[in-house]
DNA sequence: CTGAAAGCGCTTACAG
DNA sequence: CTGAAAGCGCTTACAG
């Protein structure tokens, strides 16, 4: 809101078309419903005057904003940049803002942006995952605003979800790796607490481990937040343990990147002395030499997809209808049997 | 806004506690106003109804919402995020809450969300860069909401702005570049038309090339949106010309990590049979290899100066003080001598 | 320290 | 097709 006195509102539009206010509104919000030859009138003084509605007013008095509001855990790399931007394509086209806002992968944050899209009127919400406290889904369930989870597909969760199945989809991956004869695999995980996409993630790894009939303790994991210079620091610490992993899968391929680049400097040959995996696809793994073998997820598929779920749910009421997305596992350079075979 | 009816109003929090509106409007927004006895009490009740504002209808009431907007060209690669971040971190420690959207480089979306924001009541703006219409000034000017941009300094802009000289930072590394002996350059620049930055990139080049007294058509420019794959592509083209140049010269990192991708498969060697540079010296460049040769951008600083910027000009009414930032050349593995020496 | 009341700028039944 | 009027949920001088 602006202090500005020289903004322009529907009273002032109404007197100088000399018309009341309800026959402007209408000519803006139903223009159907009012005769071409006032309407004509109006709109001309609307754009003679510069008028635009205010958006709190319009807000409390018609109880929708068309506006969509999203939290994700990170703007810092392209995790959710592509499925999101096709989020807000297809919301555009269908008339609807998209304002985004990020938390930094933290939880309390979340719950503030949250809080804070929702009192700035947001008619729906895409969220990412499925972990939050119960405080915030008491909150979602009273303000009666449509949230979607997205990124992380979920038959019983909280919220509606668009997404994948995040442990099957690393599982597949961890199959492969272990078909090729790995029996020590090395993981550079996302922090697991408060997000259960990382978590399902090693679950599918343990998953296909146990599938192998290999023992538990083939499988070392290292936690540390997505960022490059932290895959970097695991891998190291992973390559110095007595026992050396001969393959290191990583939580996402942002991981991968810095366990590729902590390779190079430590003189470690990938995949000749150690295979290296990811999870996302993003561009990314396209450039990394090796090229990276990792899991694809649809990214674009999965924000239009939450568009048009999200969308139905604002406009339609309806409850939201749970999807699963397919996934599945590029085999690139940076993945081969012990010994680079 | 909700259709709930079981959202509780300030008027059923007044009626509980058994005050009137306008003391339980002062508990929450100047508690220092009212007495601890009844303070205390109508908070319990606030808790205890689960209250939270309207606030669509406090932003008309208050006219402030605390809210920044912010239009960013891209989220798809990672330009902004690192200076966004640190943004939004110094404007979250003021009580302000950030609102991203983005603009996929198109001048008509950015008006559209320009408006989008401002009508939902933000307080301040941050924009990238200074090309825009004549339109969005007067809107803008009319509106009377505080506007930075950022990215891009310019004196005479007609917006304050905090951000590098790109004209300049691009300028000094030309001149590294061509101190090595280069004489043939190959550009590939983001989009000139409504980026201020790329344009100034390019005349950066061609300031340097002109201060060596070498001829202006030792420069060829392509451009191409920024993305991998275009950087890729350009690369192509300009190897594939006569006159193949002996150093390429990209508008930013993501350009870069193209042209590198291209060339590792063309099999032309960086930089033993080209060079190749980039800009902005985000963390991808650190992946590259060879490691990229760029100029570093003081991305977290600068985010941090808009937020300062940009709240004092909210907060004071203050016009806004322009501030440059440094940048510096980091000189890597991708550039060497014409024939790699 | 607290309340009554006006006002913020819109939308939408309800009449006509 | 159009207008008068109530109402959306808050904040803030103004009194007391």
């Amino acid at each position: 809101m602006t202090s500005n006195r020289s903004v322009p509102t529907l009273y002032d539009v109404a007197k100088t078309a000399g018309v009341s206010t309800a026959t402007v509104s209408r000519c803006l919000n139903s223009p159907e419903q009012v005769v071409e030859h006032t309407r004509k009138r109006v709109l001309e003084v609307v754009h003679q005057l510069g008028y635009t509605p205010n958006f709190g007013a319009r807000a409390m008095a018609a109880k929708r904003t068309y506006t969509i509001g999203a939290v994700i855990p990170t703007m810092e790399n392209a995790i959710f940049a592509r499925g999101l931007q096709a989020f807000q394509e297809e919301l555009r086209a269908r008339g609807y803002t998209l304002l985004v806002s990020s938390s930094a992968y933290d939880p309390q944050i979340e719950e503030e942006q949250i809080r804070a899209l929702i009192a700035r009127g947001a008619d729906g919400l895409l969220l990412i995952g499925h972990d939050r406290t119960e405080t915030v889904a008491e909150y979602l369930e009273k303000q009666g605003t449509p949230a979607l989870a997205a990124w992380s597909f979920e038959e019983k969760g909280a919220l509606p979800s668009v997404g994948f199945d995040n442990r099957r989809a690393m599982q597949a991956l961890a199959e492969e790796v272990l078909a090729l004869g790995h029996q020590r695999i090395g993981v550079i995980s996302g922090i697991t607490s408060g997000n259960d996409r990382a978590r399902r993630r090693v679950e599918g790894i343990r998953d296909a481990v146990a599938g192998a009939g290999l023992a538990e303790n083939c499988v070392t994991v290292v936690e540390t937040p997505y960022d490059i210079a932290n895959g970097a620091d695991a891998f190291a610490t992973l390559m110095h343990a007595a026992d050396r992993p001969t393959a290191v899968m990583c939580g996402n391929d942002v991981l991968a990147a810095g366990a590729l680049k902590a390779a190079r400097e430590m003189g470690v040959c990938v995949p000749h002395d150690v295979s290296v995996t990811g999870f996302d696809d993003i561009e990314l793994a396209g450039i990394l030499s090796p090229s990276l073998t990792t899991v694809h997820v649809p990214h674009r598929e999965m924000g239009r997809k939450a568009a048009q779920a999200l969308m139905s749910m604002v406009q339609h009421g309806t409850s939201g209808k749970t999807a699963l997305l397919e996934t599945h596992v590029c085999l690139r350079g940076s993945l081969a049997a012990p010994g680079g075979l």
